[in-house]
DNA sequence: TTGCCTGCAAAGTGTTTGCATCTAG
DNA sequence: CTAGATGCAAACACTTTGCAGGCAA
């Protein structure tokens, strides 16, 4: 089965039609790194495909959340950042002068998350954690930070 | 001294004008529990101070982030958010369903971020940490959640 | 008196929606 | 053939900026 394939498969498994666009963008989701905005995968997708709109890709982006295809992830500045799948349970190391993302798997938080829900009554779902700071490069080139 | 020249001299520490709007601003950013957005504020502030605009709000925030008289925080949602000082080094709680923040004081984080620091060479400068579920209440509305 | 402040309106971003048209199934 | 998808333009929400007038120091 060509990647194609299953990339239709996928949209058809979540009832959705699986149109050139959606496919271009499952394509260029697969190819993102990191953390995107809309407005990044559209950048990116602009290459190759110039007659996607960036409306389409915010619409898409939205149902492939909705349908477990693409991982919703929180606010990167003013912008709602989203990443490809599978992604594992995870949190971020961020460095704060270029931006890098370094994924941290290990998450000792479950026992933490059990503790609040029985001080304060909250089911709790997810949490998010993000380290931050400065990357070797980074520490190399401003070591004033 | 009073409040009020506390607030005042506040502003002249850090060469700027003690406006009636930023003794106002100053006075609603301490009567905020949690978190709040600007329009937050703005809105409080128009209970007592109808005549103080939005932008003023903006900027003045802006203006006491910079001078370290309250706190920025990350975005939630789609708007900046901001914190009263002083702020003690502590997480959020927030509610999925009415985004009640309550806050989270304890954190054994310290121990993990030194393990990243010699994994990955980084130096961690801080940690955001964020619970995500249902409060009491909205676990009592929607069941279904 | 003077330079910093304010408020309004307008411009800038990022995102969503209305609508006519198109197309996958 | 038809429900769902697309693209444009316009509407929205939040924030910043330009500018004329105002006020703290």
């Amino acid at each position: 089965m060509t990647p194609l394939e299953i990339k239709r498969r996928r949209l058809h498994g979540s009832g959705r039609k699986a149109t050139p666009q959606r496919l271009s963008i499952l394509e260029a989701v697969d190819s993102m790194r990191a953390q995107f905005t809309p407005r990044q995968l559209y950048e990116r997708l602009c290459k190759n495909h110039p007659d996607i709109g960036l409306v389409t890709v915010y619409r898409t982006l939205t149902l492939l959340a909705e349908s477990g295809l693409v991982c919703r992830m929180g606010y990167s500045g003013r912008s709602q950042s989203y990443a490809r799948r599978p992604q594992e349970h995870h949190h971020h190391l961020v460095c704060a002068g270029c931006d890098r993302v370094v994924d941290v798997s290990s998450c000792g938080l479950g026992e933490m998350g059990e503790k609040l829900e029985r001080d304060t009554g909250f089911a709790i779902s997810d949490h998010r954690l993000e380290f931050v700071g400065l990357c070797r490069q980074c520490q190399a080139l401003a070591p004033g930070n």
